[in-house]
DNA sequence: TCCCTTTATTGCAATATTACGATAAACAGA
DNA sequence: TCTGTTTATCGTAATATTGCAATAAAGGGA
């Protein structure tokens, strides 16, 4: 008991869920549209923009990192995280097909 | 210590997170899926469509009405859920101007 | 009124997430 | 090599989420 019942449901809903996890805190959703404006993807610079310990944002990061949201590249000393248009992109196509099939039929 | 420090963050990124944590479990995802191909929208379908108990099903069903994302209207016996069409579009708005604003840069 | 059906709520155990101090790891420059 | 800078990991406490049995609530029909 507990845990989310992964093995119950469709590799696609897992998948999308997943991805939406990845963006289910104010830390991460912050992170992601600060890569958008700013021209730096410096992971110190993320770490002084937000309101959280370094451990604490290194640990966010990790996640948008596994979930495929952003990537990393050693830059120099430091690391240059930046977006990845693939997994953007694959929620915009989902939000755009799910919200043109939506008709209200009822309530 | 381990609660989200949401009074740290701007309205917009709680209101997104919010509305992304919604989604983020698969039968939150699989129970939006099933509205919208599926005529009917009664409260009881949903569950005997889910691999889940019924009372983690109206757990369910609650956090996506809390968040907006469907609503529920008395049907007679039942509760007839359906889709917020705002809701989604909101959040194809979302991404859509999230990855047209996205520039591979660099990494 | 008394059942029966349908959905919501309560209470609780199991597990996951969040946050951060301490510390490690990697590496550049003196 | 030693030192400082930058980022990741570990360990752990606080809190949140998930799932379900039991039960309540609401209403329809006999």
């Amino acid at each position: 008991m507990g845990a989310t019942k992964y093995d119950q449901f469709s590799d696609h809903h897992n998948e999308m869920s997943a991805l939406l996890k990845a963006l289910a805190h104010p830390a991460r959703v912050a992170i992601v549209e600060y890569l958008l404006k700013v021209e730096s993807c410096i992971c110190g610079d993320i770490v002084d923009h937000l309101p959280l310990a370094q451990p604490t944002v290194s640990q966010h990061l990790r996640e948008l990192k596994n979930a495929g949201i952003i990537q990393g590249s050693v830059e120099g000393t430091s690391i240059c995280y930046c977006l990845n248009e693939k997994a953007l992109g694959k929620l915009k196509n989902y939000f755009g097909k799910l919200e043109s099939k939506v008709k209200s039929k009822c309530c």
